[in-house]
DNA sequence: CGTGCTGTTGAGGACGATCAATGACGGTGG
DNA sequence: CCACCGTCATTGATCGTCCTCAACAGCACG
């Protein structure tokens, strides 16, 4: 856990300033004002919460490093997550935009991550000077809109092959994005198998199906995807719901095929 | 189709200035510059889509009367409904903050509709110049994104039952928001269908479950909620996420009693 | 008085949940 | 070094929910 020990240094900010930059901020000046006000926290060990459901507290919180969920825990006890996080996001921006933000709402921490807090009164006040700031946060949310937009469109009427798969396009895309390259998403079948509202045991032998086709590496429970273009192809992922320009390139080719059908 | 004739009053504005103000617009000052931008356009009849896929355009579009709903069109031909939409929604918030929003999303009307628009020009001058206008329109995003949660939550693992007393029960809150008093929603089996990931058939017979239970109204097709508490209880409908303080009295009685359990 | 849309009913079958048990692996403490 | 434990992955068997197909009924419309 390297990320524990490093100091609050400029260089922990790199992933939310990539992120910054994909909402469209592009140079200094616009990036400074919201920058100067983060705080580096401590960091999280996997399995515990980053924000715990109804809890509030006066700052908004952004993942530095490492991957979290937001997640809601229904009555059986059951964890549901809504949305899986990555270096750079913003973890609560519905706590502080809504007067009444949806209390059983929680971020645990999937990894060991490291987070930043930037206090709201602060926020505030950057937003209000600020205009292209404001718009850069509220596109943010609106990213995040269509993410469970789309999630809700999958997750209602996709059987389990595509619903997994189209989880794993989505989360290779957003790594992608947040310039994660390690070939292994660290996720374990549990927690694919709440996000895509399905039983461990029906997605371990979806993921048995997904090697069978090549898709997921052979070797050992690590979740590694080796054929992209096939993973694309049985999830029908056409990745312009994210709206991610610079990384559409990627995908683009082997839409066009499978939308042709 | 009175609204397809009514003149361009202010009255038609009526739903569309509620709902700033529960966005937290209060007084005059802070509707009048959103205000004087609407221009009203004629209606559209029932079937008809008010956005159409793979369109784009140069204003914003706002729902002034009748219902509405986003949707997307799969690869079969069968329309997925993502949310509804009530008079004063946003139609299309997604294609102004955006800057390469899903071409594939569209916006159909479900019963006789009237809207307004606002120029995208005119709206980015306004919000630059009123901090409190984008804080509104942003706040308006997170209330969509914390819809769409909620119901990927209740599509992915819940029972049919539940998922359509939900889908009801959501759309009573909205509707009380939007001061639509009429007791019979104006929706067919299909298009609820077409929102909770059902089959039409599967839907029929949850309403005959429902009204067994005393829910649903047992005379004529109409769908119309006799028992919002029986309704409450079987959806495990908890309204908080609504971030609708004004309404949550009416609802919260129901809900402490179903958590209890 | 047809035509189209919506609602209703029945039968058969597929997909995924649940329950239960076993394996594989890493970490911990003796 | 090994025994133990907890977490995660895997397997088999059974069962229930919901889908699909197909047909028909009611109603509104021209």
């Amino acid at each position: 856990m390297a990320a524990l020990t490093k100091p609050p240094d400029a260089g922990v900010l790199g992933a939310f300033i990539a992120k910054l930059r994909n909402l469209g901020l592009d140079d200094a000046k616009e990036l400074q004002p919201l920058l100067g006000l983060v705080k580096v926290k401590r960091g999280i060990i996997r399995g515990e919460d980053i924000l715990s459901p109804y809890s509030s507290s006066k700052h908004l919180t952004v993942l530095l490093t490492g991957i979290a969920c937001l997640y809601k825990r229904l009555e059986d006890g059951s964890r549901q997550i809504c949305t899986f996080q990555y270096s750079g996001d913003f973890c609560d921006l519905h706590r502080h935009v809504l007067r009444n933000p949806d209390p059983g709402l929680a971020v645990g921490a999937l990894s060991d991550c490291s987070v930043g807090t930037i206090c709201y009164k602060d926020l505030d006040r950057a937003l209000e000077q600020h205009p292209k700031l404001s718009l850069a946060l509220w596109r943010s949310t609106m990213l995040e809109a269509s993410i469970f937009r789309e999630r809700l469109l999958h997750l209602s009427r996709r059987p389990a092959l595509e619903r997994v798969a189209h989880l794993l396009c989505e989360q290779l895309a957003r790594r992608d994005a947040a310039d994660i390259s390690d070939a292994i998403i660290p996720l374990t079948q549990i927690d694919l198998a709440d996000a895509a509202g399905l039983s461990v045991v029906h997605v371990n032998r979806t993921f048995q199906e997904l090697r069978k086709l090549g898709v997921l590496s052979e070797n050992g429970r690590a979740i590694e995807v080796v054929n992209r273009k096939e993973l694309v192809d049985v999830a029908k992922f056409d990745p312009r719901y994210l709206d991610m320009p610079k990384l559409l390139f990627q995908w683009q080719v082997h839409i066009e095929g499978a939308v042709v059908d």
